[in-house]
DNA sequence: AAGCCTTACAACCGCGGGCTG
DNA sequence: GCAGCCCGCGGTTGTAAGGCT
């Protein structure tokens, strides 16, 4: 794995940017984009390597950076983020848009680290300090308190005057109806924060473990693990089988993760995959889980904070080609969304499924719009709707809603 | 006012992975 | 299969600014 070569070279310039650097590289970029960063600095005329110009547009120069302090909600949201994906700088700044990996690195380093601690959580494991200090005590103990389905890792109750416990509260609805047999799940992701990314391996495990049990697992209630039916790969990542079943039971009940479930939020930050494809979603959040395989149709539906309508959305994804998607591209490439939505047919569909998206938003959601920090998009949206555009093309609208949303969290 | 310390931010470095010839 | 190029990521270091003594 070779270095830049231009980082070889020498009398390159290295250290703080100068204005007139940065004034060569933004116009050299806007003018021409960047293409090849290796040969950026010769072309703008810069005595620096391709990676420095780089690392420059991306951090600094980029017109589309949202400068100056982060909100609290922001803050937030990080905090989330990390409880979930860890040191994951870039995925957690696809989150937050105008904001750079760096960025973010920076300010969990030099503040909200300090926030945690001072608030008795424990940055790395987002717990409490104090069970974190315990658990250096009894780590096998601590292993066995990771039983994600037994639920003993709910250790924070958000009833609790706990520090942060304010600060993880968060309640997000998935409303979800699946053949005709409307179910909605509720999650209130407090609980899972608490847990640390060990113990959302030990469920993925526990999960790919019953990959091949063709019996039901009681542990997470309505989860219908005899569905699953998956394998791990040596490379980390999952192939869905051949057998396509909703993630959920479908059943009109009201699928409560808070009460049933203990680690939802790393469902949170996903869509809520209703096939067997998307049972790897947890896996998701696996460190090696890069990317999923998908064999068969999928779909996802989506709350949408913002509206109030219900309106159909049938989503029909590709089922036939054996194909490898990798999610976050799914996620953060709009046109990759709608070209995979739109190559998919109707008739495709032999285990697909209609996802009406509608609309729930629980009342008590204090940082509901932390988490969904396109609302204002989804209100621009809803107020075209209301012009009159409901007529444009349903497909591509609700490719326009799963990207802006799911683009996003 | 000067020196030291802390903080926040910018930038560098090293590495891994994908791609290509 | 291999080597080189390129990109992206995360850890680390450097530095300027502000606060404190």
């Amino acid at each position: 794995m070779g270095r830049h070569s231009c980082c070889y070279k020498q009398k390159l310039r290295k250290g703080l940017w100068s204005p007139e650097e940065d004034e060569k590289l933004l116009r050299h970029i806007t003018k021409y984009g960047h293409g090849c960063w290796s040969s950026v600095p010769k072309q703008a005329g810069l005595q620096r390597c391709g990676k420095s110009c780089r690392l420059r547009w991306i951090n600094y120069l980029r017109p589309d950076l949202k400068r100056g302090t982060f909100s609290q909600e922001e803050e937030n949201l990080i905090i989330e983020l990390h409880a979930v994906l860890g040191n994951r700088w870039s995925q957690i700044a696809a989150q937050l848009p105008g904001r750079t990996d760096n960025e973010i690195k920076n300010l969990w380093n030099s503040c909200l680290k300090k926030k945690l601690r001072q608030r008795g959580i424990d940055p790395v494991t987002h717990k409490p300090l104090s069970e974190v200090e315990n658990g250096e005590d009894n780590k096998s103990q601590h292993t066995n308190s990771l039983d994600m389905a037994s639920g003993a890792s709910s250790d924070l109750n958000l009833n609790t005057d706990k520090p942060g416990a304010v600060l993880y509260e968060q309640r997000l609805v998935y409303p979800l109806e699946m053949e005709g047999c409307s179910s909605s799940m509720t999650i209130n992701s407090g609980n899972n924060l608490m847990a640390s990314t060990a113990s959302k391996d030990l469920f993925i495990d526990r999960f790919a473990s019953t990959s091949t049990n063709s019996q039901p697992c009681d542990l997470v209630g309505h989860f219908p693990i005899q569905q699953f039916n998956y394998a791990s790969s040596s490379n980390g990542r999952l192939s869905s089988s051949l057998n396509p079943t909703p993630w959920f039971t479908q059943t009109s009940k009201p699928f409560d993760i808070n009460s049933e479930f203990p680690s939802s939020s790393m469902s949170s930050l996903l869509p809520p995959l209703t096939s067997s494809s998307f049972i790897s979603s947890p896996v998701g959040f696996s460190p090696s889980m890069a990317s999923f395989t998908v064999n068969n149709n999928f779909a996802w539906g989506m709350a949408d904070c913002s509206t109030s309508e219900k309106e159909e959305a049938p989503i029909h994804l590709m089922e036939s080609q054996a194909e490898e998607v990798k999610w976050p591209e799914y996620l953060n490439n709009p046109l990759l969304m709608a070209a995979a939505l739109q190559n998919q047919t109707p008739q495709s569909g032999l285990y697909s499924m209609e996802i009406k998206s509608e609309t729930h938003c629980s009342a008590d959601n204090s940082l509901s719009n932390s988490m969904w920090p396109h609302n204002q998009q989804q209100q621009q949206q809803q107020q075209q709707q209301q012009e009159g555009l409901q007529n444009s093309d349903m497909c591509g609208k609700d490719i326009q809603r799963l990207t802006t949303t799911y683009g996003h969290v």
